[in-house]
DNA sequence: TATTGTTATACTCTATAACTATA
DNA sequence: TATAGTTATAGAGTATAACAATA
């Protein structure tokens, strides 16, 4: 309760209290890192949806769309209007697998790719975390990666 | 880089970079929290913003509209649809406010209470942090409540 | 017959603007 | 005139089902 890093802590002792918590604390930070990265997002030119497609593609590692649709846990036939999109703005284009021509592969152009960048950056502004020490950063990191490493019972495919 | 509880970190000393894969992580996590909050609160016969509007509102302390739309940071005019669906359900009543005939006030019924409840235990569900220690947890908690408490430049109502 | 991408469709969420009834 | 709630509307996201081309 008056520990000087936490000036209005939840109860200790109590796991499922401490956790839940802690889950609903991470869910209003991510809502609100989400706001901003929107807003950011939407100055580039582009959806959330569509940055998100973008980001979750590998210039260097093309990818059909059936991939990109598990990647982004959505359905395939959304992925179709999502490409769409990112192909008018010349950011991706569609190629036809000619292993098995059903396949589109889906390749970053080289603009794709300096947008992508631009993305990621957005997809990593840590405003929010500016008031953590850099050990307290480094901490809540190593907690955030255990977490997405072990934690996901089902899907997780983990970058 | 090899310390026991953290397999493969990011790289330290960079705080920039840390932080963003941090973000990344939170957002990830965030992400799949949502998806399962999304389907257990579908099986209570709620939308996931039903849910979280009932979630924000106070049993004990009836609230104008206008407010729940601040806290739900969204515009007034979806939270008409939104206590519609909740007042449908039998979970919430509008009731004029007589000092001022032009606001309605938000009441949550004996039902409402209940489902409230229900869904305050699926928004607190935190089987993806199951693969902390309870120690991890406990500093986890202190690290986001530090970043929800201090961290927010502007619009962070703070539960 | 099974699968890839697409289309059509519907529902939800959210924002903007115009309206009403109060103040 | 300003504000609270509502309505109408539109854009975005996502799911289901049916379809064409290919395997």
């Amino acid at each position: 309760m008056a520990q000087p890093t936490v000036p209005t802590g939840p109860d200790r002792g109590d796991r499922a209290a401490l956790a839940g918590d802690a889950v609903r604390r991470i869910m209003h930070i991510a809502s609100a890192m989400r706001h901003y990265q929107d807003v950011e997002v939407a100055e580039l030119g582009l959806t959330p949806a569509a940055a998100r497609a973008l980001h979750e593609l590998d210039p260097d590692r093309p990818l059909p769309a059936r991939d990109l649709a598990e990647q982004l846990r959505c359905d395939r036939s959304n992925v179709t209007a999502l490409v769409d999109k990112l192909e008018q703005a010349g950011l991706v284009e569609r190629r036809v697998d000619p292993t098995d021509r059903r396949q589109k592969t889906l390749v970053v152009t080289e603009a794709g790719r300096r947008m992508r960048d631009r993305v990621h950056q957005v997809m990593s502004d840590s405003r929010l975390l500016g008031g953590l020490t850099t050990d307290e950063l480094a901490t809540l990191s190593q907690l955030v990666w255990k977490v997405s490493d072990g934690g996901c019972p089902e899907q997780c495919g983990g970058e």
